[in-house]
RNA sequence: GGUGGCGUGGCCGAGAGGCGAGGCAGCGGCCUGCAAAGCCGUCCACACGGGUUCGAAUCCCGUCGCCACCUCCA
């Protein structure tokens, strides 16, 4: 089975046939840097990370464009005199970039940022005004505004018709045809700092919201590629927006449309307005990065997560599990002749899953099954199976990101750490080996409930103890 | 008013006409000096009411409840 997709644009599972055989272009909507990082953010990079992932791993060359906002009414709107809005979009730019490195997001093959395309913004517009679905304010404001009336397809992504619509809650019509026309060039305002102002035919002012997308995934991708993505929330108006404006400039745009799930708190919607989110930053350090990768990427990317009490405990369950596997396997494969690097294939249920608009839910059953028959191949000494399910494990991680082995999740000074305590552990085990010997129980767990205290756990195996630190 | 989604076992979370995904927790067993880890078994769920069907969690009709979007948002 080839690769399939929910496109939500026409609300079906779809083939997915590239333009150019071989080759992805993927244009995501990357954030607007006005605040700090929260954890829909990082489901959001994450849903694409896996999709990436699963395309390059099928043998397509992908070009991942996500872009940066970095002009905008909430960037403006948080700057101060101490921090102009120049100096924290950037800030948190690369608040973004280190929580996106940390969940070991891969980079994209390209981050745009906004301010760096407005020339391509202004084509955009000026052949929308050209061919009619574009017009400046007639307020005498340098506003120019979309015409949705004269796009009979407005509407089309989100099903929605412009009679149907609620007014804007802003509807404020200024200049505009109708309330619902929308702004692709807004006029410079009193106040607003020189360092955001861009000259236009139109007047000097800043791009609007949406019109970046359409200038950037142009640019990069090429005015017509394959897939879009972005969050749900995003649909309407930001997306809606963004076809309108491509498709009535004459681009064919996105031919898929892939939108990811949000994340809840406690059964709450997280949002800005309700200042409940919860931020990258504070969770990582709550937890260990690839417990917070695997909680948010364990669910389907179309369905909403919640974020409760206990989530993070039942990844790292479950994480605990496909670690241990590996951790046990490798000790017991070493000095076998099935040591070393094994065949790393993936089961075809696995291929099947993934291909099934990335149904990961159904993947990851598909570990856990792989790991119990390696668990039961190691009890019943079949080597050959457990290094088996030892590729297969590894293989499925590696395409997941979660492969707990893997340089990414390795933390700078484990290794030093584990070397300066090895001699002192493995001479009190030795200890512990004598006592056992002599039957001297009380002296032996003695020992292990000491070393349990200090957070090292003891595993008796029949090649004798091994030790790990918690966490 | 318009558009879309959801309701599954103690919890999380897939599935989409017959064969009970998976994880966590619990219980019983194997293993163990005792543990831990692991394995086996067990716990037979699909909001409610009708209908279609040999057979419905899945399809149809209705009801109830929850949620998202309709110009702040990943």
């Amino acid at each position: 089975m080839a690769l399939h997709l929910y496109d939500s644009k026409t609300q079906d599972l779809r083939e997915f046939t590239p333009i150019i055989p071989g080759q992805v272009g993927l244009y995501v909507c990357g954030p607007t840097v006005q605040s700090s990082p929260h954890i829909g953010h990082l489901r959001s990079a994450l849903v694409y990370d896996q999709l990436r992932r699963w395309l390059d791993h099928s043998g397509y060359r992908v070009t991942l464009v996500r872009n940066v906002t970095d002009i905008d009414d909430k960037v403006l709107l948080n700057a101060t005199e101490e921090e102009p809005w120049w100096a924290l979009a950037y800030r948190m730019e690369l608040e973004f970039t280190e929580g996106y490195r940390a969940l070991g997001v891969l980079a994209p093959t390209y981050e745009p940022r906004a301010t760096a395309s407005i020339q391509q913004m202004q084509q955009i517009i000026a052949t929308l005004i050209e061919r009619g679905h574009a017009y400046p304010a007639t307020d005498g404001s340098g506003d120019v505004y979309f015409d949705v009336r004269s796009w009979p397809r407005y509407g089309e992504l989100t099903r929605q018709s412009i009679d149907a619509m609620e007014d804007a809650t802003d509807a404020d019509p200024r200049g505009k045809n109708d309330p619902r026309d929308f702004a692709l060039w807004k006029g410079r305002k009193e106040g607003e700092p020189s360092s955001a102002v861009w000259d236009s035919p139109w007047g000097a002012g800043r791009p609007g919201w949406h019109i970046e997308c359409s200038a950037m995934s142009s640019r990069y991708l090429g005015e017509n590629f394959d897939i879009h993505g972005g969050g749900l929330d995003l649909r309407f108006p930001h997306h809606e927006n963004e076809v309108a404006q491509s498709t009535a400039a004459g681009h064919g745009f996105a031919n898929y449309w892939v939108h990811n799930g949000l994340v809840n708190v406690g059964g709450q919607k997280m949002s800005k307005s309700l200042g409940n989110s919860l931020f990258a930053a504070d969770l990582l350090a709550q937890a260990r990065p690839l417990v917070l990768r695997y909680f948010l990427g364990q669910a389907h990317y179309r369905s909403t997560i919640d974020f409760h009490d206990g989530a993070l405990a039942e990844a790292e369950a479950a994480l605990d599990r496909i670690e241990s596997f590996l951790e046990r396997t490798e000790r017991r494969l070493a000095d076998t002749r099935y040591a070393g690097t094994q065949a790393e294939e993936l089961p075809a249920e696995f291929v099947a899953a993934m291909d099934d608009d990335l149904a990961i839910p159904q993947a990851l059953a598909v570990l856990h099954d792989t790991i119990r028959g390696g668990n039961a191949a190691i009890d019943g000494d079949d080597l050959a199976a457990a290094a088996a399910a030892f590729g297969q494990v590894i293989a499925m991680t590696n395409v997941l990101g979660i492969n707990p082995l893997s340089a990414t999740w390795q933390q700078a000074g484990d290794g030093a750490a584990q070397s300066a305590l090895a001699p002192l552990v493995d001479r009190l085990l030795g200890h512990r080996e004598q006592a056992r010997a002599s039957r001297d129980f009380a002296t032996a767990d003695q020992i292990r409930d000491d070393l349990q205290a200090a957070g090292i756990t003891i595993d008796d195996t029949p090649t004798g103890a091994h030790w790990s630190i918690d966490g």
